[in-house]
DNA sequence: ACTCAGTAGACTGTAGACGATAGCCAAAAG
DNA sequence: CTTTTGGCTATCGTCTACAGTCTACTGAGT
């Protein structure tokens, strides 16, 4: 056991660098969802490697690591290139969301405790106060974690890293519609809650079904709208 | 237009052998699924380089891959190690893959084809001619052309994706029951084609749901079978 | 028996070099 | 004038070598 004498936290427990590539990956992987890397474009490695001040090999790692989670296309001799976004695959990963969300949300209703229900109606509540001070970023970052809590209770470790994949990508295709969607949807999480209290399967299915198909609906809205502008 | 004056194909179009790293996963996964390399076993890169005749760069990149995909583990600063399988987890991968499979046959059943549905009844024909033969092999590989077809009339490309990759780690901790049960599950199949033929998405749905539910129950037979053997 | 410094093995990252490949463009051939 | 050829350039794919660092083990000393 560990005897230094000192109270916990009070080191500031010195920065870990952890492994270079993994960094590489998060710098890259948020310049590509911030859009300052722009679909399509080519991203050369020895460009990239002077740019985040390491050498080549930690940011072929981390390309290759993108391109497996669809971030990247890896073309053969020419190099990287930022993933171009299509209508029908933003569709598809709704779909598959979708999917996700609503068995977890049922496997959840299977597994519902009394401290698991507390910690979705907490959630729920930050939404809620979030919502009534027109706080747009605290309602987004309220919504995914409420999702993940019901993630989380269906316990189902494979489930939850693909529904994690999937959701980061949705919210790339569709970080506008999160925004104005966000602020209406928290009396579905309200009867969410209910479902998973009563754990009725069933119903816990139902709802988070609507509400996900509620999602897609006004992304498909948003989408029309683009496109009847253009 | 070319005009070589060739005939078509006698021209022996010298391999080419792609990418390093891609022939390196490709080979350390069949190692993997072979169980040639056994769950917890550490990978040395430097030894993984020497046994395949390639240098410690494309190894690095294959394993990378592997490891996003749930095949090995990477432990900072230790380096790479065979997945090791639970059987929690590979009861979660069945529920995801039961999931995925179910909503391919509903959206199957949804973009029903004339042509499609002959496909899969030539498949179906093959497999059971399999079984009829005996063949184990060819029963499992027709098992899973029948579903692949499935997973592709559903048109949607990333649940073929994510099925793909759950399928084949499933299969990883499943061989065995897999060579037993194929041989009996081809009635259900063409109860499948039926829904499918005539566009019932209901009835589609409940066929693969109970398809895939009976797979999961007789893994967990045999998984009983094997605690109590021990 | 326990502690702890030292050491070996392995990973992580860097640097430089070389051949291979795709795309482009100008010059030569028909 | 059109097509083919050849060469040029940028970049990738791979290899080699080396330095830094982490982990786990070992063994002496208490």
């Amino acid at each position: 056991m560990l005897s230094t004498g000192l109270p916990q936290g009070t080191v500031p427990k010195l920065e870990r660098p952890g492994p270079l590539r993994e960094r590489v990956y998060d710098a890259l992987l948020e310049l590509i969802t911030s859009r300052a890397l722009r679909p399509g474009q080519h991203l050369v490695e020895t460009e990239l490697a002077g740019h985040l001040g390491v050498s080549r090999q930690p940011v072929r790692e981390a390309l290759q690591r993108l391109s497996t989670e669809g971030w990247v296309d890896l073309r053969p001799a020419q190099g990287a290139f930022v993933h171009e976004p299509t209508e029908e695959e933003a569709d598809q990963l709704l779909v598959v969301r979708a999917l996700l969300e609503t068995e977890a949300a049922r496997l959840a209703a299977g597994n519902a405790s009394g401290r698991g229900i507390q910690r979705l109606k907490d959630l729920c509540a930050v939404g809620e106060d979030a919502v009534r001070e027109d706080d747009v970023d605290a309602v987004v970052a309220a919504n995914a974690a409420f999702h993940a809590e019901v993630m989380s209770q269906a316990g189902n470790a494979v489930l939850a890293e693909l529904a994690a994949q999937v959701d980061q990508r949705v919210r790339w295709y569709y970080t506008p519609v999160a925004r104005s969607r966000g602020m209406q949807s928290w009396e579905e999480h309200r009867e969410l809650i209910d479902a998973v209290a009563s754990q009725d399967e069933a119903a816990a299915t139902r709802i988070m079904r609507a509400h996900t198909e509620h999602t897609r609906a006004s992304y498909h809205e948003r989408a029309d709208r683009a496109e009847a502008d253009a």
